[in-house]
DNA sequence: ATGAGCATCTTAATTGATTAAGATACGACG
DNA sequence: CGTCGTATCTTAATCAATTAAGATGCTCAT
């Protein structure tokens, strides 16, 4: 049963309304913009009769362009738009902004990065600023820089721009000591995002990504140097590189790594969509976890600690990773470099 | 290691194009917006020079006072803003709707409908038009069809408009004649948003939303029926309501649900992430699924298929549902009231 | 040769607000 | 009584574009 409304009426400006009351439109304005420039009784009779004419507050493109505010924030995704609606750990970063932002009457544009300079219409001039989520392509990035708008990046860095990161190398670290010194036989990496690759494969050392500031390297060096403290060696042969963080990817790269001879006893993954999907794949070749098979995550998504067996992992804190990113932004904070802690979590899947 | 990059210069108009390549104003939009209306060598001298200069096209806020288009269409969500981020069925829906406006160039703004009237800063006036996502608080709803904006709704309908909706009366009652037929003992409905209470309890009849527009007060009915047609009455008193869709309430629902007596041996969830919560709650307590206990859930989220057990639930089309309303909003759709069909999909929880 | 037709570019009105500066009136104060 | 300050409201410039209508020069058919 639909529900029944009134139809709109014409569309009124703020001109429309001082000719209505007998009033300067300066003085409309003033009634919605600044209070203490007008008689109180006079604001009381301006507001009422715009809202029974049913006009709705000055017109955001205008008023946006005489003040060059808009109220909007752009959320930068250094993937496709769809992507982030998908990813667990990024929908918990968007939760976190989305807290902060909410609550002082932002609004957020999430625009995807893909193909980003190509794209024509500008509505990056609609925004007041941007979070920048990963690391977007190079003449994307120059593009925002040129706008000149404030701007907080979040998992990695420009000289000279706040930024919100975790500490991936010493979570990593930390997980490869504790899951490798248990673990009594081969240990593999289903890693993601390593190479250029956009098919699951095993890493060449010279074709890995070279840049240190990227995440998945830094994971990457955390769990080489945390096997090497506790006498194992990960040679690059045993790390496979996976092209997106999805389950499908993960169960394949899973299904590979464990059908190869000598099966792995231990799979250090670097997010948890990965590990609950491995952890599928060993389920589907009739391995027991953590028994017959040991598996580490990343990120401590809420699945992690609700699946059976729930699943050792590295807390990450994804939704203040957001909410930090958040205040930065609006100067909340006297910090512009953050580095968030991460915590190993051990659960059922690698005790 | 931070990125470096160049610093951003002063800011340019049109105007400035223009008198730097000495042509007029009109000529310069002329080049960015219709390509006919001058020579190809001379545009690609205003695109050449606009680029190198840093001009990174025409202001939005202006472009957009004078055409009153923008390009950005407003997703207006019935609920916290956060909650979208984290309710999957939402996450679904906003990635088909991601998809199908990224490629036609627009960008989405994401926007609570909570505490909508009250909010100032309208950026209403910023978008083209709205998916409305659930429905809103009546202010808000007659507010938005004021704004004379293009409208498509979701989950609900308002007379007059476009609108895409799923069966859920009929997956509901299939999935009650499955559910109920093979369950050899009580059953106990684990039901959303079925009062206006904000803690969990079991519902009268008389508090019950009597809107039958609502969708689940059509899930609730299609169960009741389903059930009533293989021979077993659901008393309301068995019917649980949780006031939102979240895995901790779903979890103390079911914990509350299971230690009663007499025990019920099939719960009709009214979502997934309710449904996995149940199950986490049984296994807590000890009780096997599907041998003790018997669980449906409604959605098919992707956790649904990859858990352990598989979820038996009423399949929708979350990701269509969006891809649809995105391309109604764009009218390349004829039809202007969809209904989507739901289909049981029948796993381990209750085979 | 002439004017119609076309491509190309310019002029200038327009969009809906914000806000500095100015005008007016009124009360208080020396 | 003149003057100053304050509260209140108005005038008008400004923001950065779009676009209808007009101007200009060139080609081509008659």
């Amino acid at each position: 049963m639909a529900r029944k409304v009134k139809k709109a009426t014409v569309k009124l400006t703020l001109k429309d309304m001082a000719d209505r009351l007998g009033v300067s439109t300066a003085t409309v304005s003033n009634a919605f913009n600044r209070p203490n420039q007008l008689s109180r009784d006079l604001r009381e009779r301006i507001l009422q009769e715009c809202h029974s004419s049913g006009y709705h507050g000055p017109n955001a493109a205008a008023r946006s362009l005489r003040t060059g505010k808009t109220g909007i924030i752009g959320v930068f995704i250094s993937n496709y738009l769809a992507y982030s609606f998908r990813d667990p750990v990024a929908q918990q970063f968007l939760q976190g902004l989305a807290e902060v932002f909410e609550e002082s009457d932002y609004s957020m544009l999430v625009v995807p990065s893909r193909d980003h300079v190509k794209q024509s219409h500008g509505y990056e001039s609609f925004v007041d600023g941007f979070i920048i989520y990963g690391p977007p392509q190079e003449p994307s990035l120059q593009r925002l820089i040129d706008m000149r708008k404030s701007i907080v990046t979040v998992d990695f860095e420009v000289d000279g721009y706040p930024a919100v990161n975790i500490d991936n190398y010493e979570g990593a670290l930390e997980c490869a000591r504790h899951a490798v010194a248990a673990a009594d036989g081969p240990v593999t990496v289903l890693g993601l995002r390593l190479l250029e690759a956009n098919r699951i494969c095993r890493i060449q050392a010279e074709e890995l990504f070279d840049a240190e500031s990227i995440i998945t390297i830094q994971r990457l060096h955390g769990f080489i140097d945390g096997a090497r403290e506790v006498g194992t060696e990960i040679p690059y042969r045993q790390v496979f590189h996976i092209p997106d963080n999805t389950h499908e990817f993960g169960y394949l790269a899973a299904k590979e790594a464990l059908t190869r001879s000598p099966r792995p006893r231990l799979l250090l993954c670097m997010s948890d969509r990965i590990a609950l999907a491995a952890m599928q794949a060993a389920r589907h070749l009739g391995l027991r976890v953590p028994e017959d098979l040991r598996v580490t995550g990343f990120d401590d998504i809420p699945e992690a600690s609700t699946q059976h067996p729930t699943l050792t992992t590295v807390h990450q804190q994804s939704i203040d990773k957001g909410r930090i990113a958040a205040e930065i932004y609006q100067g909340r904070r006297s910090e512009k470099n953050v580095l968030l802690p991460t915590e190993l979590i051990t659960r059922e899947s690698c005790p």
